[in-house]
DNA sequence: CGCATCGTTGACCAAGATCAAGCCTGGTGG
DNA sequence: CCACCAGGCTTGATCTTGGTCAACGATGCG
């Protein structure tokens, strides 16, 4: 395994310089094609933050000042509507970066599910160093083509797929996604509760859960505990994902 | 009015440089924050080409060999599932540009809906250009980010929106977006078929038909022809868009 | 004029939402 | 240690939105 288990980062009042050899994260995130100086200019504005579960790394409608390189932890990207109803835009782990559409103020807002740890830059800082690190910058836009191309995903699972498709569909990147997943087979963490899965999948609770039980009941899919699941026919759920039944 | 009328681009068989100082797209382009030796330099690598409504400028799974900066007409970006549902992920205006996912293969299509025209880049063409021009490059990051903040919209829309939210969106989207709109106050271009702003949508097209026709009666809109539309009561579909009601 | 394509309208249907109990699990306090 | 409670999860009964199926009207083209 690479990953690599962080000495819990200092004190975030108290502004420290990150120290990017050491993190785990680094394989998988932005700062992995970076190197010498590059890397150097980076590790002396990143600053270190945690944020405890359901603490929000940036609100919906506040002012973007910060730019944020996740280093271990699940948060949620979401969405509310004035009458309540929520739509969670995606799920963010080690090595995501929040802030890429760079707008003058966020559309949505980014929230811990579990203890986040995070390197965090002041959006000052930000275009400097994009400005001083073409390198950088080629990276940035390579992930935020990528960033695009799920979104184009998730457009399609939420407009045409049923949901049955859309939980096989979820379980699937999951298991893809997530670097943190336990180490056994075809094992993945659920870090996100039922009610999130809804609301990143446009559904609810009820069907959630009963669609889960089919799975299971079908033989895919065991419930390890209700937070962990164990994949049991990857291949079945590709057919479903798909729409191939 | 901006828009300056097209010279028809002349054949694409043959090769020829862009004449971007005359481009009536200009004004909406990345292009537009380019000038005297970016400008020239992007100018010596377009080639201007057309397509029919029906044909495709790129197609779902083949090699991403082209990008295209669109300097008149409407596209649909859309994918298909095997089964044949497809799902349109955005429409593409003049001044739009296609290629920012960068994936070596196509997730999408890209098709026209009326005649197009644009400016056709090489890959290998358009990565050097991005290289030598940094100015270029921060301007398609940012607009990655617009797009990308367009793209969390739209899935707000369609995973938790009703029939009634998600068209009074999309009327408010394109008065927008779409450059060529007539120039009558609040009448807008419907360019894409029922079909295609059902598939848009996530809905059938009897559905959008329905929807219009009681937003006919209820007197907020008046279909002028069937693919021309005025918005009488702006404010309303701006509240019905917003789930306010 | 006749055919084809697209859009509209109506009758009926079904996937998934809503409503309403129960059921686990973990934490608290007696 | 166990009773109790709270929150999240599951399961069942019923309802609703939007889908499906079908017929018909408009538009446009050869």
């Amino acid at each position: 395994m690479l990953q690599v288990r962080l000495k819990p980062p200092v004190c975030p009042s108290r502004p420290l310089a990150a120290d990017c050899g050491a993190c785990g994260a680094r394989a998988f995130s932005v700062c992995a094609s970076l190197e010498g100086e590059d890397l150097a200019r980076l590790s002396a504005l990143a600053e270190p933050v945690r944020f405890a579960a359901g603490q929000a790394l940036t609100r919906q409608g506040e002012r973007a000042d910060y730019l944020f390189n996740i280093t271990s932890g699940t948060a949620r990207v979401q969405t509310l509507m004035a009458d309540g109803r929520r739509q969670i835009t995606g799920f963010l782990f080690a090595g995501d970066f929040v802030g890429l559409e760079a707008a003058a103020r966020h559309a949505g807002s980014v929230e811990a599910i579990e203890l986040v740890t995070a390197c965090r830059f002041a959006i000052g800082d930000y275009r400097t160093l994009v400005r001083q690190s073409p390198k950088l910058e080629a990276v940035l836009l390579e992930r935020a083509g990528h960033e695009l191309t799920e979104a184009r995903a998730q457009i399609l699972l939420l407009g045409r797929k049923t949901a049955e498709e859309k939980l096989a569909s979820f379980l699937l990147n999951l298991a893809d996604r997530d670097p943190m997943r336990p180490h056994a087979e075809g094992q993945l963490r659920l870090p996100m509760s039922r009610t999130e899965i809804a609301d990143y999948l446009g559904l609810t609770i009820e069907t959630v859960s009963r669609v889960l039980g089919r799975f299971k009941t079908a033989g895919i899919v065991q419930l390890v505990s209700v937070s962990e699941l164990r994949i049991l026919r990857p291949e079945r759920l590709t057919q479903l994902a798909d729409g191939e039944s």
